[in-house]
DNA sequence: CTGTTAGCGCATTCAC
DNA sequence: GTGAATGCGCTAACAG
């Protein structure tokens, strides 16, 4: 724990004065090349701390951040990742933020293309994006750069585009984590069901069709023997899907283990409790209330989360260092561990996750 | 985002001057009640929030912190624990601290009274523990309690002492975890075994013995019709282990679910690879090295995480908000999510936990 | 291009 | 008991 250096420090070492150092570090121009050079050595060899909050003390301005993400219904995925950034903004309290919440319609591409719109409108010093539809998030992303607003992804990519950091799952692994789960908890001479949406066309169903090929790849590469099936439920329609996934079962009563690739675990298993099917599990996504209701009521055996809370927490902190400091290299992608809840480890995590 | 109240707004609001609101805040004696009464109101009205950074600054103090664990052996977890430590003194370098470490044998009583015992002598401003033995741990509390220096628990409580705050487990979910997985992953007319380490009398195996609870609590209310067997395994002699092992096995073929309730699945998992015992479900605890290696090779299924690294983090955190603020309320108790890895979701967790 | 300086929120010393 | 003054790391405006 060697004592940090200081400005001050790095200043007399390189024999420039401070306000030459803060240039440097800032990119600021105005600085000649040898200062720069020196500056730039000393900087190394001695492993210089830029501290963030003394920063943001001395510098009175207040920041406008902008996250559009789909609407956040109460104890549901977008909702999490919003407490994660409420805990960012909590714990960078020191740094004035104001804060904008657009939601929109993750099924609806005009309320995404209204909501977008009025971003650039709102001069944003940046912007966290919860993407859902491909060329609305094209066109937001363009006008930012163009404007030199730095902007992060969370949940999702969009390729072609260059935001400063994005947050994700590996959906392909989180397929195949799904797979592992159904392949140990049914036996081996069972079926296994795939349920994803009917509704395409978003980045989010697209989620789903990359955990589709994780599942797919799974049981290629481990257990040719297993049948996989497949089968979409209406989201919109319960009472039709439900319908739909009581024909199917009787169509397939070999099926013992059920994926549901999207949040929707609670329908099936829902379905399945009404007619007193027994003996099928169930793996979905997300910590849902309704989720957390069948995990608890054991109708739903696990459910694969990919940290949103965490998701936000981070975006908005590697959105803090970039508006303070020198944005580093761009386009960083990290992705979250995926974790596996069952009823008796989902009181932790609902707790992390929910509070 | 409404912007933060400052000190000199909390003086000019109840009338007095900045120096008395900091007598206040700390503690620190030299305030008249009414002085004392009117500033509190204030700053219960107005929601101050303490900036921990700008205090460090002036403070030009810098601060000593001990932490005892049981040896960091690379990769395993007390030196995990010690990355989370690392990342939480990272995040705040701007406060200096500096921080000593003295391991200790945790299969050697006399170790760890050597290492307590040189503590106050070091005169920290924080300690904070991993404590194994009971009574040399109640000795050190003792000792730091009456010197006024706050401590902290990881991993595990003691009785009858006093910390500010411990991150630890639920041990008993964690059984029931376990118990679970091995009841998903299993047959229904399959026989689970519980295999324990031989060593006894200290803290963690105390965890291990209420993982045993935990996890015949879950069968006892699940699945009366599962037999559970028990037996032990010796740690410090790998050969003799892997003899009773596969006499175990021999004599009871039905068993096809093992849960190890220590960190050590790895020897089961390897004595059944050596004698190409397969289709055994093994099920253990923590990130090790070598019970990494098994997941890969698909000879452990399942492996309990605690987050050591989250709890290192954590017990830094909040030691650091103890020695610059307010101690708030003392004797906290934090329990950590318990994550549950398999093959595809282990390359994430690996990363976070020991980047 | 560069150095100097005032001021940010906070803790502490020192008069009063 | 209390307030004013100083300095911490840092930024930005300003004077050279």
């Amino acid at each position: 724990m060697a004592r940090q250096i200081k400005i001050k420090e790095i200043a007399e070492m390189s024999g420039v004065s401070r306000g030459t150092v803060d240039r440097i570090l800032h990119n600021r121009g105005n600085v000649s090349e040898s200062s720069r050079k020196a500056v730039e050595n000393v900087l190394a060899e001695t492993g210089y701390k830029f501290n963030i909050h003394t920063s943001a003390v001395s510098l009175k301005k207040s920041f406008r951040l902008i996250i559009s993400t789909p609407v956040a219904v109460a104890g549901e995925y977008w909702d999490t990742v919003r407490n994660g950034i409420g805990h960012a903004l909590e714990e960078y309290s020191d740094i004035t933020i104001d804060c904008d919440y657009i939601f929109y319609n993750q099924f609806d591409i005009y309320s995404c293309r209204n909501a977008f719109e009025s971003i650039p409108g709102k001069n944003p010093d940046a912007v966290i994006i919860g993407a859902t539809f491909v060329s609305e998030t094209l066109v937001l992303c363009h006008r930012l750069e163009e404007a030199g607003i730095p902007y992060a992804f969370i949940d999702s990519v969009i390729e072609g585009t260059n935001p400063v950091v994005t947050y994700s799952s590996d959906q392909n692994a989180c397929g195949q984590i799904v797979g592992r789960l159904l392949d140990l908890f049914t036996p081996e001479d069972a079926e296994i069901a795939i349920f994803s949406s009917r509704r395409i066309g978003n980045e989010r169903a697209n989620n789903s069709m990359m955990r589709t090929e994780g599942l797919r790849a799974y049981f290629n590469s481990h257990n040719t023997a297993r049948t996989i099936k497949e089968s979409k439920i209406s989201v919109l329609d319960p009472e039709e899907s439900k319908k739909d996934i009581m024909e199917f079962m009787n169509e397939n009563p070999k099926v013992k283990g059920i994926a549901v690739l999207n949040s929707r675990g609670y329908i099936v298993a829902d379905a399945l409790a009404d007619r007193s099917v027994k003996g099928i599990q169930i793996v979905s996504f997300d910590l849902t209330v309704n989720n957390i209701r069948c995990i608890k009521n054991g109708t739903i055996a696990a459910v694969i989360c990919q940290r949103p809370e965490m998701q936000g927490f981070h975006a908005v902190k590697t959105i803090i260092g970039t508006l303070l400091y020198n944005p580093a290299e761009k386009n960083v992608r990290h992705f979250m561990p995926t974790d596996i809840i069952i009823r008796e480890n989902l009181d932790q995590y609902k707790e992390i996750y929910t509070d």
